[in-house]
DNA sequence: CCCCCCCC
């Protein structure tokens, strides 16, 4: 391989005069902070005689920093250019770029390049002149040869030789940075990283790392992995990717500690991690991880959670992740199904927790995790990274990257283990499990359908109850009733076998029969305004004054079902109703679902107008 | 740069 600098294009340049996709080394970059986390590169660019600083990267190549695209050492084409005068000062916005040689590969700076001095150019007389001097315009020139076999100068970095990084190295011994500067031995807290340092190392322990995923969207393809790491101030997500994990995944074990230098930083996204850290950071081209054996490294922490009592998820966001510890009060069987979305065979299993809030929620272990999960002794269970599901109320859902200790040896675990077997176990408790036809919106306030239909969405994220004097508008007879399965407690819908038996998906059993069962949808309406809304089982029973089991057989019977809807209609209630935000095609919309439906009783609804007169009134 | 994580 033979890439030549083009030798004099700095000088062409800063004397405004222009070079055809001139290549340069690339000798270090700096973060300017924009507004709005509108960031920018500045990069001082070498063209083997001369260096400058006056090069800026433009923004939608900045990915290629953080993502050790462009790297120290690493040469690139300038494809496209612009070069500007700004107040006396000569800039050069790099539009597109092609990455020649990574700077691991080429390990070391070519030629021996001054720093371009200001005054040598002509920036601010030079904005639309200045023909490039011919005799230093070109990149015919033979230019500095790289080195590209110079230096195995990835003995301890990622791109490297990865095996020997983590067998090689000496530990406790600094020696085994050489080749790194001094300060990249300085480890900083965990809790101090931050975007702004680029030469921070971090000595910590891995708590977890994930599998390897790929993915594959618009933006491209590639694989990653992440490892959570922990020292006495902290934890953050240190996320791999692509040769990353070629070169890291294998090696880094869980439970050790090791001294992670260079890497990447960013905003951590709250929605998919409970770590306790602002940022999550990333390996990048030249990223080294170090092991620890040292007996000081025994001082880091090997756990860390930041539990929410139970009580308190009853008010937590929908798809929040927290750490929570309590008492496995029991727990279900395994259930095999197949998800309909992913055609997946899946397998769970539900644990009823229950904390010294006297509060319990129903926890989902999935796959190997719950066909293994046979302790019937009431453990004390700690998990991290947990999320919050709002179906049925709120219940929690084991996540790939949670983590779940069975009786861990922690302060917390051991108060609870004494609570529960002096106390909590027979202490009454209340449930997160919403339960049907009421829990949740007990104090349902009286509404207009009109103002319940234009609530606030972020107040029925969990639901928002609420009460009204309505009229059934209209009724929907398509799909109101359908085949369920027989068992006493399950109500899912049944696939006909065509044998004479009817099969259950939940109950993984063939049934030879089925019941009728009705999901009905009406319009409610008052004076202000009408929505859509479900009536499961009893309330469309209500609705249409029959039982599901005799309008089951009616249902295809035209005349005499629209029968019993004409006479429905036009009838009045008092009801309460949910409104939940659902997510649907990826939008989001209000459903409605009656959760009680009473004929009026005109005389207390008579006094409930009666009070709001008086308190208008007064 | 991922961010899917399942079922009612």
């Amino acid at each position: 391989m033979d890439i030549k600098l083009s030798t004099g294009a700095v000088a062409t340049l800063m004397k405004g005069g222009e070079v055809d996709k001139p290549v340069f080394q690339i000798l270090g970059f700096k973060k300017i902070a924009g507004q709005g986390g509108n960031d920018r590169f500045r990069l001082n660019i070498s063209d083997g005689l001369h260096s400058h600083t006056f090069a800026m990267l433009a923004t939608q190549l900045n990915h290629m920093i953080p993502e050790g695209e462009l790297d120290n050492n690493c040469i690139i084409r300038a494809e496209k250019l612009i070069s500007n005068a700004v107040s006396e000062k000569r800039v050069l916005i790099i539009l597109d770029l092609t990455v020649l040689a990574k700077g691991n590969a080429v390990g070391v700076k070519l030629g021996n390049p001054v720093q371009y001095a200001e005054q040598n150019g002509n920036a601010a007389g030079a904005v639309n002149g200045g023909k490039p001097n011919g005799s230093d315009q070109t990149d015919t020139k033979p230019a500095v040869k790289p080195e590209f076999t110079a230096k195995p100068s990835g003995a301890f970095y990622g791109q490297g030789k990865p095996t020997s990084v983590l067998k090689t190295s000496p530990h406790k011994n600094n020696a085994s940075f050489s080749g790194m500067n001094a300060s990249d031995c300085v480890t900083i807290p965990i809790r101090d990283i931050t975007p702004y340092g680029s030469k921070s190392a971090i000595k910590a322990r891995v708590t977890n790392k994930s599998v390897v995923r790929t993915w594959s969207n618009s933006r491209g393809d590639g694989k990653l992995f992440s490892i959570d790491l922990l020292d006495d101030s902290g934890e953050v997500r240190m996320t791999g990717f692509n040769t990353a994990v070629d070169a890291f995944y294998d090696l880094i074990k869980v439970n050790e500690v090791y001294t992670f230098s260079k890497f990447s930083a960013k905003p951590a996204n709250k929605q998919f991690t409970s770590l306790n850290h602002e940022y999550e950071i990333s390996f990048v081209n030249d990223t080294s991880v170090i092991p620890c054996m040292d007996t000081d490294s025994d001082s880091i922490p090997t756990l860390s959670f930041q539990f929410m009592e139970i009580a308190f998820i009853e008010s937590c966001e929908n798809n929040k992740m927290i750490d929570v510890v309590a008492v496995c009060k029991s727990r279900g069987d395994v259930h095999a199904f197949t998800s309909k979305t992913t055609n997946k065979d899946l397998k769970k299993r539900e644990v009823t927790l229950v904390d010294r809030t006297n509060t319990e929620i129903v926890l989902t272990l999935w796959g190997k995790q719950a066909e293994d999960f046979e302790d019937d002794t009431n453990p004390v269970i700690a998990v991290k990274g947990v999320k919050v599901s709002d179906f049925g109320g709120k219940s929690l859902s084991m996540m790939n990257s949670s983590v779940m200790m069975i009786n861990p040896d922690i302060p917390e675990a051991h108060i609870l283990r004494g609570w529960y077997d002096n106390e909590g176990m027979n202490v009454p408790t209340k449930s997160l499990v919403q339960q049907r036809g009421s829990g949740g919106g007990a104090n349902a306030p009286w509404k207009m359908v009109r103002e319940a239909s234009t609530v606030d969405p972020s107040s029925a994220e969990s639901g928002y109850y609420f009460r009204s004097k309505v009229t059934i508008l209209a009724i929907k007879r398509e799909n109101a009733l359908y085949k369920a399965c027989p068992e006493e407690r399950c109500n899912k819908k049944v696939m006909d076998c065509n044998n004479g038996m009817w099969r259950c998906e939940k109950c993984n059993k063939e049934h030879p029969d089925f019941k009728w069962r009705l999901i009905l949808h009406a319009c409610f309406g008052d004076s202000s305004d009408s929505i859509w809304a479900t009536c499961f089982q009893e309330h469309g029973e209500l609705v249409l004054d029959s039982k599901s089991d005799v309008l089951g057989p009616l249902n295809e019977e035209q005349d005499a079902f629209d029968g019993i809807i004409k006479k429905a209609v036009f009838k009045s209630y008092t009801a309460k109703f949910r409104a939940k935000m659902e997510v649907y095609n990826n939008e989001n919309r209000l459903k409605y679902t009656v959760m009680e439906l009473n004929p009026i009783n005109y005389g207390e609804y008579a006094q409930k107008l009666l009070a709001e007169i008086k308190e208008n009134v007064a």
